[in-house]
DNA sequence: GAGCTTACTCTACAGTTGTAAAGAATACAA
DNA sequence: TTGTATTCTTTACAACTGTAGAGTAAGCTC
């Protein structure tokens, strides 16, 4: 299967990172996980997660009268596709610049450095 | 001014792109910039030029009777917006996840790495 | 000054996204 | 078996996004 890139929405991210978390899950399993965050109603979910599955992010299994829904894609293809999306979008594609942008941002802590630096060596030793 | 959060669009980060590299400037010559990659009409760039200055993104200057845009945001504001929102989508806001998935994605080359690391140095010698 | 060119204004329209009410079906409880 | 609760289905609608045609105004050319 080509690695096609997803694109989610805000609110599919909201949902599909419930589903991720209790799949397979009915949609009013979804709306109550979400309550505190987001006052959608069950209407408002359900309409979504049914777009979802028109679109490929979710699948659904249906046992007896309830719909159970699970998702298509793994969180890893999400991540990538919008990392994807951001890198293309807003830095020409080239992750270097990136990194140069949340360096002079001052955005990462000593721990997050610190953090970094491992990952480097691990990266090093075990190419 | 407050450092608000500036979403552009796909369409949008297109334009102010072209904006950036040539502002002041009219809409016939961002059409005409943009015209190998996207085959915009004049009508398509300008009325998408028109929302953005209602959205706060770009300002106007009448000359006689040319309408010159400018970006009312800067790239790093851009950026900036852009990646947090992917980060706090895809991530849960935290940035060593992230790179922890791009090490593990095999996203990145040995010069990634090399210019990673002098990026990190550099940093530890000026905080 | 009549036409050509350039740029602007106004209007439209279909698809997507967020949001949800109203109604139908099913199952459970008394 | 009749109400009550649960879940699903259908339909709607406004805002936003991508896309653009048609018409208008103004300056430029001969």
């Amino acid at each position: 299967m080509a690695t096609k890139n997803h694109e989610l929405t805000e609110a599919e991210w909201e949902i599909i990172q419930v589903v991720w978390e209790h799949q397979p899950c009915a949609a009013p399993t979804v709306q109550e996980q979400l309550a505190d965050r987001k006052k959608w109603t069950y209407s408002t979910v359900k309409t979504l997660m049914d777009r979802m599955v028109g679109k490929g992010l979710l699948t659904t299994q249906r046992i007896r009268n309830l719909i159970l829904y699970s998702a298509a894609i793994t969180r890893r293809q999400a991540q990538k596709g919008e990392l994807t999306k951001t890198l293309a979008r807003a830095f020409g594609g080239a992750f270097t610049p990136m990194m140069q942008f949340m360096f002079d941002s001052n955005a990462l802590s000593d721990t997050e450095l610190d953090e970094l630096e491992a990952l480097i060596r691990r990266r090093r030793r075990q190419p």
